[in-house]
DNA sequence: TCTGGGGTCCTAGGACCC
DNA sequence: TCTGGGGTCCTAGGACCC
């Protein structure tokens, strides 16, 4: 039986999801930024234009900005993150399996499903998602999901394909001639340095790449760019996810709004991300028996560099915030040095385990109730602040004031997500 | 002045065990 | 005048993804 994948990519994301509450902003340049108001992470097609590439540092653009009047924002990953549910929504309900492959992208199976007319079925995804959510989607179909990825390409760029290319409907033939035009670092699995490689032999396009030795490209790019390449060739080696496991690594990371000198501050931040990634670990039910705290100064200065990292394996796997808050600063108070000055601090919580298969320690005398009251208090804490807004209970280590928090200053409002910031209509 | 954040997988090499 | 071999586990580092 043959495979069938559809991807489903929303069209420059976060600029749509601004656009979505400001029609001032359609048919106009408009552009993203990162956290701290760092990089540029979305562009509208118009910026894309002007040759703007992402991950441009802002600072960069900023004559291009004021020259095309480009409206920039501050992300917002609450509203983005809440329409990007309801596209997914609104996909489970037209396909039979799907996989949320990121906050922007998703994978259909539409093997054994007999729809008569796939090229039908991508408009009508496309109709439905713009009627439903606001946002524009690219829909690409092919036997593997390395193909859809290559599809897509075609789907965004080519406008003839009308935002919907399937490569079902191609005989081998066209799909090689489309492939022959496609980049070979536009594939799925080659980033910027397998690509280097592989133009140092001449293998430039993705049609090269399909046809070039197998056991070859095994020593040069691991079995992974093995898998990718038979992808290429129509052979699926990447199932469709349906029910992703939780996270093997939960990292919780900032770089600052300004330069931190101040111990107390740094703490403050490790405090803040600890609670941040202990949330997380806690939403997919889970333990955590390493915990890995960072600290590093500006790389892109020229300045006294500094940067360390405590590694601290736990006694006893834990979720709790105020278990693993201890553990943070003990290790931040090994690594921290006086006298530089800090731009980012990170927790990296790893040995994540289900909580119904937690490993205990035999020589620990194990304090039950202790252990269940606390679950119960941080439990507590969460749904108050999933219903109140972030950080509306927090541990008093994680600071008040937080001075070093990021920078956001073009930042829109949670339009969907907090009833003080819908979007107001003037009548 | 200003340079993101959060993940996964694979491999090589060392430690350790029998 | 000699120094095994095989297996597992762990970690660091490098590549990739969005």
């Amino acid at each position: 039986m043959k495979n069938i994948f559809a991807l489903v990519d929303c069209n420059n994301f976060f600029v749509s999801c601004e656009r979505v509450f400001d029609p001032h902003i359609w048919h106009k340049p408009v552009m993203v930024l990162s956290n701290n108001d760092g990089c540029v992470v979305a562009r509208s097609n118009e910026v894309k234009a002007l040759g703007i590439k992402m991950g441009t540092p802002e600072f960069k653009c900023r004559d291009l900005i004021k020259k095309h009047s480009i409206k920039v924002f501050s992300s917002n990953y609450t509203l983005y993150a809440d329409m990007s549910n309801r596209v997914m929504a609104t996909l489970a309900k037209l396909a039979p399996e799907i996989e949320i492959y990121s906050i922007d992208e998703a994978f259909l199976s539409l093997t054994n499903t007999h729809i008569q007319d796939l090229d039908k079925y991508g408009a009508k995804i496309r109709s439905t998602i713009y009627k439903w959510t606001g946002i524009p989607v690219s829909v690409s179909i092919a036997p593997t999901k390395g193909l859809t990825k290559i599809a897509s390409e075609f789907a965004k760029k080519d406008k003839s394909f009308h935002s919907v290319c399937n490569f079902c409907n191609f005989s081998n033939h066209e799909i090689d001639n489309l492939l022959s035009k496609v980049d070979v670092i536009d594939t799925w699995g080659v980033g910027p340095a397998y690509a280097k490689k592989l133009k140092r032999f001449g293998i430039n396009t993705v049609r090269k790449l399909k046809y070039a030795d197998l056991s070859w490209i095994n020593k040069k790019l691991t079995v992974m760019g093995e898998r990718c390449v038979l992808e290429l060739r129509g052979i699926s080696c990447f199932p469709l996810d349906v029910n992703p496991e939780g996270k093997k690594s939960i990292c919780s990371s900032r770089s600052f709004g300004y330069p931190v000198t101040k111990k107390r501050e740094l703490e403050e931040a490790v405090a803040a991300y600890t609670a941040t990634a202990c949330e997380k670990l806690r939403n997919q039910n889970s333990y955590a028996n390493v915990i890995i705290v960072y600290i590093k100064t500006n790389r892109f200065k020229a300045q006294p560099q500094y940067s360390n990292a405590a590694y601290m394996k736990l006694p006893e796997p834990t979720s709790s915030t105020i278990d693993m808050t201890k553990y943070a600063l003990y290790g931040l108070e090994q690594i921290f040095r006086q006298g530089f000055k800090y731009k980012k601090a990170g927790v990296l919580l790893e040995g994540i385990q289900p909580s119904d298969r937690i490993q205990l320690n035999l020589f620990l005398k194990y304090n039950h109730k202790l252990k269940m009251k606390e679950n119960k208090l941080m439990k507590f804490i969460d749904r108050v602040n999933r219903h109140w807004g972030r950080g509306t209970l927090h541990l008093a280590s994680e600071g008040v004031k937080k001075k070093w928090s990021m920078k956001r200053c073009k930042l829109s409002k949670r339009f969907t997500t907090d009833l003080d910031e819908v979007l107001e209509i003037a009548v």
